[in-house]
DNA sequence: TTGAAAGCGCTAACAA
DNA sequence: TTGTTAGCGCTTTCAA
């Protein structure tokens, strides 16, 4: 038996492979301060050989600095989610941040729990989904006196600051487009999420633009679980059946709305001539469908950009004057089913 | 200017604020120990009007426990992952471990570089998709001293353990499928990934496969970029104009299947008795499509869930003897374009 | 350019 | 049941 019981390696382990104490060592490893190229050689090789993994816990706690940022989101399987962490790590690819993932299901309570287990690791900024949280998450947020960005989401008051667009107006915009081609039989299709917050807003935001015109919600219906597609396709039928004369289709998203868009290809339907479809979200994945679907996009990337600036601008000098909020302009896209000819 | 600078708050200021010893006061925010009733009330009560959150940068460094199971996978924009990752999480969330996701876009520098990165928070377990890594990874894997469990595939020799499905074998399987059903000329569409080690691994026991029964790929075609479902129309629509006879379209996943088999439905081509079609995965995504495509589930979640039970079950007991290797097997589903009549 | 000492905020181990 | 002491492995600060 050898004495080898895998203690991890330290700097005093490189310190004595390289005859060089373990304050120049650390320089070099964190190339910090003048060292002699002499040393800074001998050390890099000493480590290398020793296969030294610097332990950034006793870093970390010796710094006062953990150079992490805390991304807390309800979901990684809803595409959205997966492409703001993109606009974010490729912000702070180019900082010493690093991002680390919070998952919530959605849950008020989880994101209390999440938030408060990585508060504990002390990161350098926070960037979390949407602007309603318990009213201990908010207290945490505000005692962290770190930087917090609140995306998706510009319809509130945020905790320090925002980045997303305006549910409630896309809700409207999109109404507004679909009356503006003479559609006027109008039924919706959303998920059953009573703490989904930004697709209610989205919701409010079409019925009120739509009751300025006069119009109401002809039908509609709010499903939970199963594939999308499926479901779409199935909502859909159920939906038409119900009431025939709907010559309008709005989805809170755009993967039950591709299913919509299918079961009415399969059943004949005339689309948009006779039943026009809008989803939310602006899918790539989607592209390739028989038709474009009419969508807005959500800014994904964008608001993952953008928060992943403010931290970074933050971190770097905390009294810097930004913007508390910056709303985005969602792009409204007609494609083929939202264009009467 | 009041005093108030935003020191964070330690169990210094939980102890003066109860009249608690610091040691009392974290026995009981960690649960350890024998405190008394009325004690523990003092210290609980005194922690929540301060708002403190425990340090666990300090706690880490002090008990020389990291409750952190690092995860690394290639991508969280294919939909594999994120379902492996709610696999690892549902385990986890029973136990006092927690994944921290690192992704490394399929490079396998950038996989070296995040590891290092992981391993320097020094976590109690690594989860990492692949068997292919370089000779660093390799290195860093072994001397961290803490269970590894490499995922996804079992075509290889892990590190200390692995746990996933033979893709050989199931290029093989699927190969064997599509000549019982008498197809003969068959065409692949795979990602241009020489990366994606699994896909191509699925490829050669496709060929290997088909080889045995005296059969020769007849096109082939590899992509890259752009959205999955738009490039499987693209790439099916040229092929079958290169080669009008082929009878079989295998592609390397569900998505580009989709594409391929939205261009037949569009081209007015009998599936599956002109042309067969079959994807990889099993994406619940897509149930709902005209025909249910023809795939191989990979067994994501299962994937997760057991990976995850490895680290636990070594975490609590490190000598534990546990098989080395869990190959799974993956459910082929002939769906509706896969059964010639 | 290098080194020595002190301490980050917590917990293990032991003492009372 | 509670408290005291001594670090955990680094970095900060200051001295040489």
């Amino acid at each position: 038996m050898t004495s080898d019981d895998h203690r991890p390696l330290t700097l005093r382990d490189v310190s004595e492979a390289s005859g060089v104490s373990e304050m120049t060592v650390s320089r070099v490893l964190r190339n910090r301060g003048d060292v002699s190229q002499a040393t800074r050689e001998k050390v890099l090789e000493a480590a290398k050989a020793l296969g030294y993994v610097p332990n950034k816990i006793a870093g970390a706690l010796a710094s006062q600095r953990v150079n992490l940022v805390a991304v807390i989101i309800p979901s990684l399987r809803n595409m959205v989610f997966p492409e703001v962490m993109s606009g974010i790590s490729r912000v702070l690819e180019e900082t010493e941040l690093q991002p680390v993932v919070g998952v919530t299901d959605y849950l008020p309570e989880k994101e209390e729990r999440v938030l408060y287990e990585m508060l504990s690791w002390r990161p350098s900024g926070v960037i979390v989904a949407g602007l309603e949280h318990t009213d201990a998450s908010r207290a945490m947020l505000k005692a962290s006196g770190i930087p917090v960005v609140e995306i998706m989401d510009t319809d509130g008051t945020p905790i320090d600051s925002a980045v997303g667009i305006s549910h409630r107006r896309a809700g409207r915009e999109m109404a507004r487009a679909i009356l503006k081609q003479g559609y006027q039989r109008i039924g919706f299709m959303g998920t059953k999420m009573p703490l989904d917050h930004r697709a209610r807003k989205r919701f409010e935001g079409f019925t009120e633009a739509l009751a300025k015109d006069g119009v109401e919600i002809a039908e509609h219906e709010f499903y939970s679980g199963g594939s999308a597609l499926a479901k779409g396709r199935e909502i859909t039928k159920a939906m038409l059946e119900r009431d025939p004369e709907l010559d309008f289709l709005y989805y809170s998203n755009d993967m039950i709305a591709a299913g919509g868009l299918l079961h009415c290809l399969d059943a004949g339907i005339d689309v948009p001539g006779q039943v026009g479809l809008a989803g939310f979200n602006g899918v790539e994945l989607l592209d390739g469908l028989p038709k474009q679907l009419a969508t807005m996009d959500a800014c994904r990337t964008e608001i993952g950009t953008k928060a992943a600036e403010i931290i970074a601008a933050r971190v770097e000098n905390p009294n810097a004057e930004l913007e508390k909020v910056v709303e985005l302009t969602p792009k409204l896209t007609l494609g083929d089913t939202l264009r009467r000819r």
